[in-house]
DNA sequence: ATATAAAAAGAACGACCGGTCGCACACTTT
DNA sequence: AAAGTGTGCGACCGGTCGTTCTTTTTATAT
């Protein structure tokens, strides 16, 4: 009997475990400032034992990358896709994405937050890959608006390019400045909430505060 | 006859040739990933020449917060007051900000952006001074929103925070994206104008486009 | 039981990190 | 002329970085 081979499945396990750590460190100190020796510290495991599941850091990083984009489909895009189409889901995402901030799901509040600042301007796959992931998210925020303006929930003169810069913008500032400013979180939700119940056909499908 | 002693002349320029460089290299790098040996490169210099002008990384990192400070104090605060007090005033200091990224007057974009980014949730001096000079930041922002509302060009029931956040968003948005969204200063400008140009008693004070 | 292959440890590498030291030069003061 | 001070260099320190190599442990397959 095969298929479930007791070695592999403990290396996923590990691998698993690893990149859990390794997100949460680079949410704090991002992709550069993560240390092989403090992740395998931190994990008790030696250096080179990290070395026996990816060939470099730079490996490491990518699946760290695709690791955090999984959690972030699971965490913040999942829930906010229960919500009907439309407004409803638009505004949900926004929340569940400040709601993974103030949780405090990683430590240093977002993975790719750090890691678009740290790779602004540089070159190499991992650049690549998180302009591709942001473009993904971007482009998400776009559809769930448009879609919000096909429903007629939003006046069609709507640009979603626009709405979708605004809604993210808040997100972006509420967490740069959420270890400081104490209200942040709580500004980006009333701004966005106060936007959208301004620009709804129906503003009633929207909380009230 | 003294006041005019040449090495402290040239001592003094020295340190302020060093701070520009250290600055734009933090700009990309951030103050951790700002390296003693490549700042002393880039500029022809001995790495132990630096220790003559700064006793500590630190001292230097918290040097360069100053000079970077200064900066944007004659960059983008200064012109802005040049303009009458009111909306124009708080619209005018959000295009400077804008465009002092767009011309690239940094490699990086914005000194404390990242700055804020990477000492987010640590402790420190250098954390604490670029927390105080945030907080002088959005103090400015509100306070020319506050103006605007006694002068009456912003309805009474505005919350300056609140409206202070949400262009210093903008700003911040359009930092973060402006590598890989080629509009997004557009948007940041267009979204601001847009939100001032709702609430302002008098449109006709700000651009119309 | 034994062969096999994945998982992990351990030691060592060259490069770079922030930092220290002594020394030489330029300039001012006495 | 001598002493003192600001500036800057080159050599070097202990430590950490990412990486490589060899060896040991662990679990499956035969």
């Amino acid at each position: 009997m095969t298929g479930t081979d007791g070695r592999l499945a403990r290396g996923e396990r590990t691998r698993n475990t690893v990149l859990d750590t390794a997100v949460a460190l680079a949410s704090e100190a991002g992709l550069d400032g993560l240390s092989l020796g403090q992740l395998a510290d931190r994990l008790h495991v030696s250096k080179s034992g990290l070395f026996a599941h990816w060939s470099s850091k730079e490996e490491l990083q990518l699946a760290a990358i695709e690791h955090a984009r999984d959690q972030w489909a699971r965490r913040v895009v999942g829930p906010a896709l229960d919500r009907p189409r439309g407004i409803r889901r638009l505004f949900a995402l926004h929340e569940s994405r400040l709601a993974f901030y103030s949780e405090r799901v990683l430590p240093g509040g977002c993975f790719f937050a750090i890691a678009e600042f740290e790779s602004a301007g540089r070159a190499g796959t991992v650049p690549d890959r998180l302009a591709a992931v942001l473009a993904e998210w971007i482009t998400l925020l776009e559809r769930l608006v448009t879609e919000a303006v096909e429903l007629g929930e939003l006046p069609p003169d709507t640009v979603p390019r626009r709405l979708a810069f605004e809604i993210d913008a808040a997100g972006v500032a509420a967490l740069l400045h959420s270890r400081l400013l104490a209200r942040s979180l709580d500004d980006a939700r009333q701004a966005v909430l106060a936007r959208l119940r301004g620009l709804a056909t129906d503003p009633d499908l929207l909380p009230h505060h």
